[in-house]
RNA sequence: GGGGAGGUACCCAAGCGGCCAAAGGGGGCUGACUGUAGAUCAGCUGGCGGAAUGCCUUCAGAGGUUCGAAUCCUCUCCUCCCCA
């Protein structure tokens, strides 16, 4: 256990919080002195962790750091039944194989920023799917139609008249389940989440356990700036990322984003976020600076000083002085597709993965979206190719060709 | 069980017999400019085709009416509302 008094942890701990429910109780069962148990639900789907829900699994860390023990909870039983969210498709049914095989994924991406040593993952089939209807049925009687419709999207798709399917009406159920099933003393979870948690308090209640203290914390925006950051809307910034692509996705955010993802992503210190705001504000700051900054920070947070320093580099040659990138993927392309060392030059980009179809290469040539050997085209010619051509559409996208057999 | 309203491209949403590959918005892509893949402005945004008033696929699914259907009819599946 950590040296730390209960209310130096708890001062820790609330940073980068959105809120605690509640302090009081939080710092009563630090000073019990024990290692705490804290509970984090995940999604059952392939684990691809974006700088988003990293923000919840460091807290998860700080935790684990202070002492206390962590338990992941796969939701691979609420997963398996269908979609609880409303708007995205049902999930596709996890087979026990494919729940086994994700087990060791799970760890291995969570290694990333969780203490393996002190992570216990557990996947919920285990008791939920042990559950006899009678079981449900009592478990279900714990609570009223009402109390669960008051979870606000449930309440904005009732008063919409959208589709609320039955079992959906359960998650809440199945979740706050998970916290009796291990025990929890503490949940994490996005602020999405809190309805979900606090269900947890009051089942654990009803069953005689000491309810459980709901950490939340905040949701990231995209990099669209509207939606919360998530995989499945291309908008997510991937923890596993390589350097490049991480750097020129923070640059891409919309500068307002910039202080909240200073504040969220990276450990630059309260004070200092809150002076560069002010300097932002009244235009002693330029925005681009900050920009960097920002993409330096979190570039380096999850690979290293150096990987950032070469993908802001990287990011200055290609998009600043509209230079060569440094690496540029090779492409082979058979020689049996030209004509008497020609191709049509649609066809090269679908050849070369830059274009989707024949009709889309000809949209990107007419609009002057492509060169070859940093010559723009403009016409869907016959083009000569040689080993080594260098075929560019836009500013970002490159290919190399190599002649193969 | 009865009655009513709906299911349109990646998403939202118009269209309600030909002028519909299908308005508009979002998203995406390209260009200009710039402070970056930010902001703004412009263009593009099913596929095949050198091109066409050309061909193919698409308006929940299957049939049908018609010279011609996203648009009309029948059945099926799905959603919402009212009554029971």
């Amino acid at each position: 256990m950590t040296a730390l008094s209960p209310a130096a942890q708890l001062e820790r701990l609330r940073r980068g919080t959105v809120e605690i429910v509640t302090e009081e109780a939080l710092l009563a069962k630090l000073a019990e002195g024990r290692p705490l148990r804290v509970k984090l639900g995940l999604d059952p789907t392939a684990p691809d962790i974006h700088i988003g829900n990293a923000i919840v699994l460091q807290k998860l860390r700080q935790f684990q750091d202070l002492g206390h023990e962590a338990v992941l909870i796969i939701g691979d039983f609420t997963g398996l039944i269908g979609d609880p969210s409303g708007k995205s498709e049902t999930r596709p049914s996890l087979t026990p194989q494919e729940i086994e095989r994700n087990a060791e994924t799970y760890r291995d991406q969570y290694s990333r920023i969780l203490d393996p040593n002190r992570t216990r993952v557990a996947f919920n089939s285990q008791w939920l799917g042990a559950m006899t209807f009678y079981e449900v049925i009592k478990l279900a009687s714990r609570t009223t139609v009402h109390r669960i419709l008051e979870r606000d999207d449930f309440a904005k798709r009732y008063a919409e008249r959208l589709p609320i399917h039955l079992h959906e009406l359960l998650y809440p159920l199945c979740q706050a389940y998970d916290s009796v099933a291990v025990q929890a003393d503490v949940e994490l979870g996005g602020t999405d989440q809190k309805f979900n948690n606090l269900m947890g308090r009051e089942l654990q209640r009803e069953v005689g356990q000491a309810p459980q203290v709901v950490v939340l914390t905040p949701l990231l925006p995209g990099l669209d700036g509207v939606q919360k950051m998530s995989k499945s809307l291309g908008n997510a910034i991937g923890i596993t990322d390589p350097p490049n692509e991480m750097y020129g996705k923070v640059m891409s955010l919309p500068d307002p984003l910039m202080i909240p993802y200073f504040e969220y992503c990276t450990l630059v210190p309260l004070e200092e976020i809150r002076a560069l705001e002010g300097a932002l504000g009244s235009g002693r700051a330029h925005p681009r600076d900050a920009k960097r900054r920002l993409a330096r920070e979190i570039t380096r947070r999850y690979h290293d000083e150096t990987a950032a320093l070469a993908a802001e580099a990287e990011f200055d040659r290609v998009f600043g002085s509209r230079e060569l990138p440094e690496e540029i993927p090779d492409v082979t392309l058979g020689r049996d597709r030209l004509r008497g060392g020609r191709i049509r030059l649609a066809r090269l980009l679908v050849e070369t993965g830059l274009a989707d179809s024949n009709t889309d290469a000809r949209r990107l040539i007419s609009q002057g979206g492509v060169s070859l050997d940093r010559a723009r085209v403009h016409e869907d010619l016959e083009v000569e190719v040689r080993d080594g051509l260098l075929v560019q559409v836009g500013r970002r996208r490159f290919a190399r060709v190599r002649l193969g057999e």
